[in-house]
DNA sequence: GCGTTCTAGTTGATATTGTCAACCAACCCG
DNA sequence: CGGGTTGGTTGACAATATCAACTAGAACGC
């Protein structure tokens, strides 16, 4: 290794953060892609969840996360009730089944974390999401091209 | 924000980056998806690279990478020449307008390293490949289905 | 030598993810 | 009401990833 720099430790990262989750995927028999998994996460931690706010929130297409919610409501994990306020927009939650799926998931995701982070100390790790927090703020602070749709609210 | 999960922070962290590098992209008119960037990179960076040790430097799937390595000589940004050793495989190096990519590479991926910490303390960001590095390699460490074949350093 | 097995790389099919642009319906403002 | 904005949807498509089957050369055993 000449020099360890962030672009490759990231890249690597994220890669084999994703074999870990699919890995653990299969061992608990989920049939659902990652993106989904993280929108029912999404859904279930916050309530009166809506497709906008899902989209901020993750930093992802509305298009995506559009679709994303069609598959899970498919899958009656997620189910849409109105909003009164706004009758455009719908708030998620997840079904009794979505709950179940989110323990899983959950477990799951410890699992992942748990090896990734065994030789490390909750020091150490508390420091990763630390700095990785501020990294992804210090990215979405000032996004430079013309993007019409990122106005928030 | 609840509780700060690592899988969270890695998601938004791996999706801040991959906007930050496209960014980076547009920003200097670099006609490259992120993934032929990447192999480009790892070719520049070893000699005598060969479509299995990208694969398995970059822990990736040999069809993925086959299919990256021809786009790029299709850009004739590489080239292959014939390995001695071996008459399956072949070595690859980047061409002279590779090497000129790469530099431009270079210097966008130190600008996205860069606005991504920008208020961290140079010790923050060791700090932080060290340890994406260490939980890269314990994910490594015990695949759930891999077929041996470790043995090249 | 010849067959078996392994390995490097390729190809095809397909799933998943992400992006852009166009669009509709509801909202807000005047 | 008209006009601009916002929440959400849809279509088209690029990019990425994965698996399995395959070719061809290499390594091994006989």
């Amino acid at each position: 290794m000449p020099e360890p720099s962030l672009s490759d430790a990231l890249h690597r990262l994220m890669h084999a953060y994703k074999r870990q989750l699919r890995a653990g995927i299969q061992e608990h028999r989920i049939a659902l892609p990652i993106t989904q998994i993280r929108v029912l996460k999404c859904i279930g931690r916050f309530p009166e969840s809506t497709a906008r706010s899902i989209a901020q929130r993750m930093n992802q297409d509305k298009a995506q996360i559009t679709r994303v919610l069609n598959e899970l409501k498919e899958s009656t994990l997620i189910e849409a009730t109105e909003n009164p306020d706004d009758r455009r927009s719908q708030f998620l939650t997840a079904t009794k089944s979505g709950r179940r799926m989110l323990a899983k998931i959950d477990q799951l995701e410890e699992q992942a974390a748990a090896k990734m982070t065994r030789d490390l100390s909750a020091k150490q790790i508390q420091t990763f999401i630390r700095i990785a927090a501020l990294m992804t703020q210090n990215s979405r602070d000032d996004p430079p091209s013309d993007k019409g749709s990122k106005s928030n609210g």
